[in-house]
DNA sequence: CGGCATGTTGCGCA
DNA sequence: TTGCGCAACATGCC
C-alpha cells in the first residue's frame, strides 16, 4: 500500500469519514502500534472528541482532535483504513477501530495491518518523526539549491539520497524507482556527480511525475498499481521507453529496477 | 521450502 | 560524530 500517493488517498478517505464526526467508541489493544505508548492511551485520547483536521506529511498521517490531541498513524508496510458499519465483525489483521457518529450516521473506521510495521499514535505534540520530515513533493516546492547542496554532500547514491525522509518526505523504494527513470538518471549515482541545477531539477520533476501518475492511477482503479508501474518490480523486460532490458540492482538494501540505455549516470 | 515484499530502526563497525 | 551495511521486525504470497 503505503508511499506518498496511497497516504494521499487515505488521507482524504479519513477527511471524508471523520472531520466533524463525534467518537462514540475508541479501542485498540495493539501495544507495538502504540509503542511506546501504552494502548489504552488511544482509547483515552479520543473517547467523545470531535475530528477537526486529517493532515498528511510524507508518509505520516495525523489527525487533529477538537480538544487540542493529536493521533499519528503511519501505514508500515501493509496498514490500512477501511470504513464499515459499526456491526461489522472484527476483520483478520484488525488492529483499532473508531466508532463515530456524522451528521446522524453511525459507522466505524478501521485500522488493518498484517505487518503491524504501522504505528498509532496518540499525543498533544507533534512527534519527533513528524518534524523531522522534510519537504512533501505533493504539498511543498522544492527548494532546487537547497536540493542541490545535498546532492553535492554526499557520494550515496542519488536513490538512496531521496528516499532520505529528511530529504524528501513520502518518497519510497516505488517512488524513488519510477521517478528517477522518468527524470533519465541513473540511480546508482553518487549525489556529488549530480551538481548542475538541472539534475537537481529534473529530479524532483520525475518524482512529481511519478506521484501524480499513481495518484491519477488510484482514481481509476483499486487494484491497478502493478500495471500502472514503469519500471519497479520489471527488470528484464524491455524499457517502456527504449526497448533496452531493464537492470535490477540492490540500493540501501532495497531492489532497484532501472534502464541501462537512457537512465544516464555521469562520471 | 526458499525468497521476496510499498518501511523503519537499531546495532556493530569503520 | 557520521555514515554504511545488514539484520530484525511479522506476515503474506509466489
Amino acid at each position: 500500500m503505503p508511499e506518498l500517493p496511497d497516504v494521499e488517498i487515505t488521507r482524504r478517505d479519513l477527511k471524508r469519514w471523520l472531520v466533524g464526526a463525534i467518537v462514540t467508541a475508541a479501542d485498540t489493544r495493539d501495544a507495538r502500534l502504540s509503542r511506546p505508548a501504552s494502548p489504552r492511551a488511544f482509547a483515552r485520547a479520543l473517547l467523545g472528541r470531535t475530528f477537526e483536521r486529517v493532515e498528511r506529511r510524507g508518509k505520516w498521517l495525523r489527525l487533529d482532535l477538537d480538544d487540542g490531541g493529536k493521533v499519528f498513524s503511519h501505514l508500515g508496510m501493509t496498514g490500512g483504513w477501511v470504513r464499515v458499519t459499526i456491526a461489522a465483525p472484527v476483520a483478520r489483521f484488525e488492529r483499532a477501530r473508531i466508532d463515530v457518529v456524522l451528521r446522524g450516521r453511525a459507522y466505524s473506521v478501521r485500522y488493518t495491518d498484517a505487518r503491524r510495521f504501522g504505528r498509532l499514535l496518540v499525543g498533544r505534540e507533534d512527534i519527533a518523526d513528524w518534524n523531522a520530515l522534510g519537504p512533501d513533493l505533493l504539498a511543498e516546492g522544492v527548494d532546487v539549491g537547497r536540493f542541490s547542496d545535498v546532492l553535492a554532500k554526499g557520494r550515496r547514491a542519488v536513490k538512496e539520497i531521496v528516499m532520505d525522509q529528511r530529504v524528501f518526505a513520502g518518497v519510497g523504494n516505488i517512488l524513488a524507482t519510477e521517478g528517477l527513470w522518468m527524470a533519465r538518471i541513473d540511480p546508482r549515482s553518487p549525489g556529488n556527480t549530480l551538481l548542475l541545477p538541472a539534475d537537481a531539477r529534473a529530479i524532483a520533476r520525475g518524482l512529481r511525475r511519478a506521484i501524480a501518475h499513481e495518484l491519477a492511477d488510484r482514481k481509476q482503479y483499486t487494484d491497478g498499481r502493478a500495471d500502472s508501474l514503469f519500471v519497479y518490480g520489471r527488470a528484464g523486460q524491455p524499457c517502456p521507453r527504449c526497448g533496452t532490458r531493464l537492470s535490477k540492482v540492490v540500493l540501501g538494501g532495497r531492489t532497484t529496477a532501472f534502464c541501462g540505455g537512457c537512465q544516464v549516470r555521469r562520471p
